[in-house]
RNA sequence: GGCCGUGUACCCAAGUGGCUUAAGGGGACGGAUUGCAAAUCCGUUAUCCGCGGGUUCGAAUCCCGCCGCGGCCUCCA
């Protein structure tokens, strides 16, 4: 049983489906493709992805729908209204200047003057990525494509749920020829966020545009479609060629694929205001429920080092950053997990490491099971008598930190740096085999996600081939011959300076790249 | 200014009124091992939970005030 906090009651509530025999139904805000993912968003989705796994965990099943907007929105304060750049040239435009400077990955074509091939190059990245990181909804989409919908499938739906808005008086046709939702036919309006209509309206200062305001009923009036004949992306309406606002994709899409009430929404903490208090208002005038989706579930952000992400620090990092210096993408899964969703996490190559060793000595306790599945042992075994408190803490609201320690705490209890298992006390046989033992990490791994995924490094660090590095070993290990061990010393040292960490074991010398 | 979240050791981070004189991981320190290291294993490492009040037989946990950090208040995970 899995009690989760819901943003809308602001309180822990049970998980459970609308239709109880049914599946759990979960729609998740994803990525926007004019740019590649940084960590920041990859830690939103990947705690839909362990909320997700949790639930598989209890025994739900789960339709988990996952969009990828693709139609090109704007870049300015005032674009809510229409203003601003499209962001669908901005990403054309870097494109063109990364193609001429050559920092594209090898073997990339992209028309940077097609906005469709845009959208297909970065929605392939996010995949990639996503992929790596041992996002399930992302394999779902390989047989189930409308997993990972796109809001431009969807025009005809987002133009029918406009039209039906607009004939019920939930929306109307400006001065300026642009459809909005008219926020006063919804008085439950701000009930997410706290921005009620009062406050939006005592509020209002600078940041709104004044001659936009004009047109609208109420400055909280946001835009359904607007027509524009510039616009890079752009379809035929009956309010003239122009393209879809924002909130209306997610609503749209969402109740087309999953029914006009869901069980659970998530996206970033950024999405309360106003994009999710903007969705429970189009889609409950459309539905004429009294409830659109039932659990609100939001991921605070990501910091780096302590502070804020920054573009101009250089730590808006993605994926490839990290793998560049030598981190697995498993380590990065659990790093962006491991801290519990509701608080403001801080991302720290010293952090990365650690969830680097974790996993590592998972992988051992994983091996060691493996070898000796077969093996009786007086049962319960460690890590089956773990799986209660790691059920316990993963059903409390997802906490990851808990369920790290039961699962760390059962590790303690394996030998596993014994070749064999202790013999199993006469007559106490039969009570299970480590293979039980086995089973039930396999439990906690489906929720974790970590020991499925790379985690050897997978890139290059520190610039040396492993060519230059098995010579420098054989070097290192003549000097030792020779017992000249300044010699073998001033080499290991070298290496580490190189970001190359060695290891003698009783088999010879092996290499690890380190991370950072 | 309004709304929302958050503040625990050197770092990351559990703790949801008594089982807590505060989990787990990392680091540091000591020991085993090693030519010396690394890795591994064992042990030690917060009488105290941002600050000040209050409620209670009892509070890190509840309430009030203050301070800090983060998000939103029509770009944003």
């Amino acid at each position: 049983m899995l009690n989760l906090h819901n943003s809308l009651s602001r309180t822990v509530e049970p998980v459970a489906p609308l239709n109880h025999s049914g599946p759990l139904t979960f729609y998740t805000c994803g990525p926007t493709v004019y740019d590649v993912a940084h960590i920041g968003n990859f830690r939103s989705f990947l705690n839909a992805d362990l909320l997700r796994r949790t639930l598989e965990f209890f025994g739900h099943e789960v339709i988990h729908v996952m969009n990828m907007t693709d139609v090109g929105h704007m870049t300015e304060d005032s674009s809510a209204d229409g203003g601003g750049q499209d962001k669908m040239e901005v990403a054309a435009v870097r494109l063109k200047e990364a193609k001429k400077s050559g920092s594209l990955p090898e073997g990339v074509e992209v028309d940077a003057n097609d906005p469709y091939a845009i959208a297909d190059y970065f929605a392939d990245r996010f995949l990639q990525d996503a992929k790596a990181l041992g996002l399930r909804v992302v394999f779902d989409a390989d047989e189930f494509p409308e997993r990972m919908p796109r809001p431009t499938n969807f025009i005809p739906q987002m133009i029918a749920f406009i039209q039906r808005l607009i004939d019920d008086n939930h929306a109307y046709v400006a001065a300026d020829g642009v459809v909005y939702f008219d926020t006063q036919s919804f008085p439950d309006y701000g009930q997410l966020s706290g921005n009620t209509l009062d406050t939006i309206r005592s509020g209002e200062g600078g940041r709104v545009d004044a001659q936009t305001q004009q047109v609208k009923k109420h400055p909280a009036d946001f835009m359904l479609w607007k027509p524009d004949s510039q616009h890079l992306m752009r379809w035929d309406s009956p309010w003239g060629e122009g393209y879809p606002g924002w909130h209306i994709e997610c609503s749209t899409m969402a109740i087309e694929l999953l029914g006009e009430e869901i069980d659970i929404h998530s996206g970033g903490e950024d999405n309360i205001f106003p994009h999710h208090e903007c969705e429970i208002a189009q889609s409950r005038c459309f539905t004429g429920r009294d409830s659109f989706a039932r659990h609100w579930f939001h991921t605070r952000f990501l910091m780096i080092e302590g502070a804020k992400m920054s573009k101009s620090a250089g730590t808006c990092y993605v994926l490839e950053d990290l793998l560049a210096r030598g981190a697995t993408p498993a380590a990065v899964r659990l790093e962006l997990l491991r801290t519990h969703y509701r608080s403001n996490a801080n991302f720290t190559f010293q952090g990365l490491k650690d969830a680097q060793r974790m996993i590592e000595r998972w992988k051992r306790m994983e091996a060691w099971l493996a070898r000796h599945a077969d093996v009786e042992r007086v049962g319960p075994g460690p890590v089956e008598s773990a799986l209660g408190a790691f059920s316990e803490a993963i059903g409390n609201d997802l906490n990851v930190a808990g369920a790290i320690a039961a699962l760390n705490g059962a590790l303690a209890g394996i030998p596993i740096e014994a070749e064999a298992p202790p013999p199993a006390p006469d007559g106490s046989a039969g009570s299970g085999t480590w293979g039980d033992d086995l089973a039930a990490l396999g439990k906690m791994n489906a929720v974790l996600g970590v020991l499925d995924l790379e985690h050897e490094p997978v890139r290059a660090a520190g610039g040396m081939d492993e060519a230059a590095i098995e010579a420098k070993l054989v070097a290192r290990a003549e000097a030792k011959a020779n017992r000249d061990f300044a010699a073998a010393d001033a080499i290991r040292d070298e290496l580490i300076a190189a970001g190359i960490v060695i290891k003698d074991g009783a088999d010879g010398t092996t290499w690890t790249r380190s991370v950072g």
